[in-house]
DNA sequence: CGGTTAGTGTACCGACCGATCCAATATATA
DNA sequence: TATATATTGGATCGGTCGGTACACTAACCG
């Protein structure tokens, strides 16, 4: 048949991601996608269709290889004890450090959830099951720290939790010592009245994980 | 002198409020600010210097006309125990209402925070300004409501309602049921243990825009 | 009144937007 | 090697962006 692409698609998609979470689907340009993935309008459009599919790939892309990749020890069959606070620990350390995507961005879909294009149906879809992806992590983390509260709690912990994530990737692109104080306090509400020695050790003054 | 204004500054200031509330900053083009405050461009250029200007206009009506009047009571010399209970019942019946500007856009400041414009160091300040000040009027509400608790306690409280708000207003654009489902539980975190049966009656009232 | 000054509306500016077209190029198959 | 087919890059599309220039108009003041 005929030639072959020279270029990886993921690698592309994984540039473009770089640009989206730095400008957003709106603010970032087609030129600036053509610098970053090193290719031509005309290869984006042919491999990704538009701009916005190119878009829904680096979605994609942030879900598996950063989204998921944070959450998999509170996916897993069995969860630690310590998974969430060893989660929000991780997420504290990354906000904390004002040169990672995270904490100098904050989290693509929230920020594309509250832009010109989270009008899309589709994409609100993908935002509603992100979330729901995230609180489930946070109810099987709660549950798995705290078995000593009851089942209603133990929701109202793990809400909480996926709450304070929430902001905190909301704020931290503006005021990211607040966003780190949303975080202490999210490790301080698991710990709390903790009777069982399984209470992970919070200390909200360390900046490091 | 000259001629005097034909037009009211804070009437316009309130239609391009509309407009940025709903596209947001980068999203509003001029035309559409110009149908909205019934200006012609030279006027608006003339009156606030620039897009951006009228935008800072737009924002300081919004905390005057929108988040201030709803933190009165929390801000208040004397607060309430129920106060802070109300301002969540308030803002989850305007959430589940479709129709307003809250429920259909979320809160102009927390989107423009995760916007290019976001950037913007003025505007930054302004933000955390913001989220300072709904951080104190919930401590204060969360001190008047919880009487029974230690200081520790009552400011992990007063945290995790702002948090629950800011994500509540972040994702309401995209998933209102979840953003209800938030609010509710910062009511029953706030509740949580309660000794009296001090839950304030429910008065849904100030659907504002 | 007339003169001065400021508010107003129209037309227009250069720049950039996302998207498309097409010629040129490169490679897998026959 | 010949051909077919997919990839690639440059030129260009119509549309819209925020902002400005300028003529016109209205009203305060001497």
């Amino acid at each position: 048949m005929g030639r072959t692409r020279t270029f990886d698609e993921s690698d592309a998609t994984r540039s473009a991601l770089g640009v989206f979470w730095g400008h957003g689907f709106d603010g970032a340009a087609v030129p600036d996608l053509e610098r970053a993935t090193g290719l031509s309008r005309s290869s984006i459009y042919h491999a990704f269709g538009s701009k916005r599919g190119l878009f829904d790939a680096a979605v994609s892309a942030y879900l598996d290889q950063v989204v998921r990749p944070r959450l998999a020890p509170l996916q897993a069959d069995a969860v630690a004890s310590g998974a969430l606070a060893e989660y929000l620990r991780g997420l504290r350390h990354v906000m904390a450090e004002p040169t990672l995507p995270l904490a100098a961005h904050g989290c693509l879909l929230l920020n594309a959830a509250t832009a010109p294009v989270g009008t899309d149906e589709g994409l609100r879809q993908v935002i509603r099951e992100y979330r729901e992806e995230l609180a489930a992590a946070m109810q099987r983390g709660a549950e798995a720290a705290r078995p000593d509260l009851d089942a209603a709690s133990v929701a109202a912990l793990a809400t909480a939790c996926t709450a304070h994530v929430v902001a905190a990737m909301t704020l931290v692109r503006v005021d990211s010592d607040g966003a780190c104080e949303l975080l202490d306090n999210a490790l301080a509400l698991l710990g709390a009245s903790a009777p069982s020695a399984a209470a992970a050790p919070v200390s909200p003054e360390r900046a490091d994980g």
